[in-house]
RNA sequence: GGCUCCAUGGUCAAGCGGUUAAGACACCACCCUUUCACGGUGGUAACAGGGGUUCGAUUCCCCUUGGAGUCA
């Protein structure tokens, strides 16, 4: 009997996960993973309640499970990067590393420790094993398919890699947890930061990187406010700003369209996003799952951002690794640091950090 | 100092004797969401103070206070 290794989580999804291995027969074990030890905002530790909802979830699917800590690793492979990141006033993307970085590395090698032939973990998405390698497929879930946050992993990471979720849609995965009667069918899906869950970001973020007020300016350089560190904001950001009416100025919303690091100053406009717009996008180096395609330039789909509906595109694989990216329409907010993701119908074709 | 103008929520800004005193932005809450954001719904919040005139004053008059401009 094959021996899968489940991650579980907490939630439903892993949960339903593993259950459904069980069904087909295979040997599951769980392992919850610890990789953040601060507790949130409210106080409370979510990694102690979600260990013991996972431990409850293995008590009725009655199957072995381990915990391991990751939080070492998560904070030197996945969470420095973010703040490194951050100080250049770029806007990571610490859940598409820590894919990469921990799920289906540590955990892996963690799992492969115990024996296991297979991992499998909750993510909505598939994944396919051709004659030329692994291909990652979007889930049947449209709407939760989670591809984005998978575009850096490699083909060898997806190598006995399964998604039991992939071809289910979230009712049905709470359907099948509350039939299986898992005491976690009705558990709110998790948001935030994986493992470190919902934050005040900024209250966060000034605990690793200092508050420095500077100038808030418009682009002609008039100074409407002031602000409390260029780098808790991100492009197109309209939230936090607390700059209301001014003289003059016409209606509607402000939003960041330029950070100026060095100065730190954060240029705004108001109601007028016309300077967030852009169809460039270009990445230094690209994860091609499971290689690059055969020609230099294909069409394709894109997204910019997780749930972004996908962006008609074309893009050019560059000499030095890179890839170019002209959308059809200009896309809004494309922030350095974030991924663009490519797809070909229901293909991944893999990720890059903007620059 | 003289003269003139202005004074509505956190900000901008409608109102021009009888209104539940608009709207926008901010802020807050909720929703959405395994990043950061965007977005959606809803909510809190004001007539500077004191006198008049009037059946009735945010609206008219006077004073005080606080701003702006201007003239030796």
């Amino acid at each position: 009997m094959a021996k899968v290794v489940v991650g579980l989580s907490g939630g439903v999804d892993s949960a339903v996960a593993a259950y459904l291995l069980k069904e087909r027969g295979y040997d599951v074990v769980g392992l919850f993973m610890r990789n953040w030890v601060e507790e949130g905002d409210d106080g409370a530790c979510t990694a102690d309640e979600d260990f013991y909802d996972v431990r409850r979830v293995c008590s009725v699917l009655d199957i072995p499970y381990y915990g391991v800590d990751f939080s070492r690793e998560y904070y030197d492979r996945v969470f420095k990067h973010f703040l490194q990141e951050y100080e250049k006033g770029r806007t990571p993307n610490p859940d598409v590393l820590c894919n990469r970085e921990i799920k289906f590395a540590s955990f892996a090698e963690h799992a492969r420790k115990l024996g296991a032939d297979y991992i499998a973990t909750g993510h909505y998405c598939r994944a396919e094993e051709r004659e030329d390698g692994n291909y990652l497929l979007r889930a049947a879930d449209e709407n939760k398919d989670q591809t984005y946050f998978l575009n850096q992993v490699t083909s060898e990471q997806l190598q006995n890699v399964i998604f039991p979720l992939g071809d289910l849609i979230k009712g049905e995965v709470r359907e099948i947890a509350e039939r299986a009667g898992i005491p976690v069918a009705k558990k709110k899906d998790s948001t935030g930061i994986c493992f470190i869950g919902e934050r005040n970001f900024r209250k966060f973020l000034s605990q690793y990187l200092p508050m420095k007020e500077g100038e808030i300016r418009t682009e002609s350089g008039a100074v409407v406010g002031t602000h409390r560190g260029v780098f808790y904001y991100t492009l197109g950001q309209r939230k936090g700003l607390g700059l209301g009416g001014i003289k003059g100025g016409r209606e509607g919303a402000w939003f960041v369209i330029g950070k100026d690091v060095k100065n730190n100053i954060l240029y705004v406009s108001q109601g007028d996003e016309s300077r967030l717009y852009s169809d460039i996008i270009e990445c230094e180096s690209f994860n091609f799952i499971p290689h690059p395609p055969k020609e230099e330039q294909f069409d394709c789909m894109v997204r910019i951002r997780h749930r972004q509906p996908l962006q008609q595109a074309t893009a050019a694989i560059l000499p030095g690794g890179g890839v170019r990216i002209k959308t059809k329409t200009p896309q809004r907010a494309v922030c350095a640091g974030q991924y663009a993701v490519l797809y070909q119908n229901q293909i991944c074709l893999g990720g890059g950090e903007i620059k």
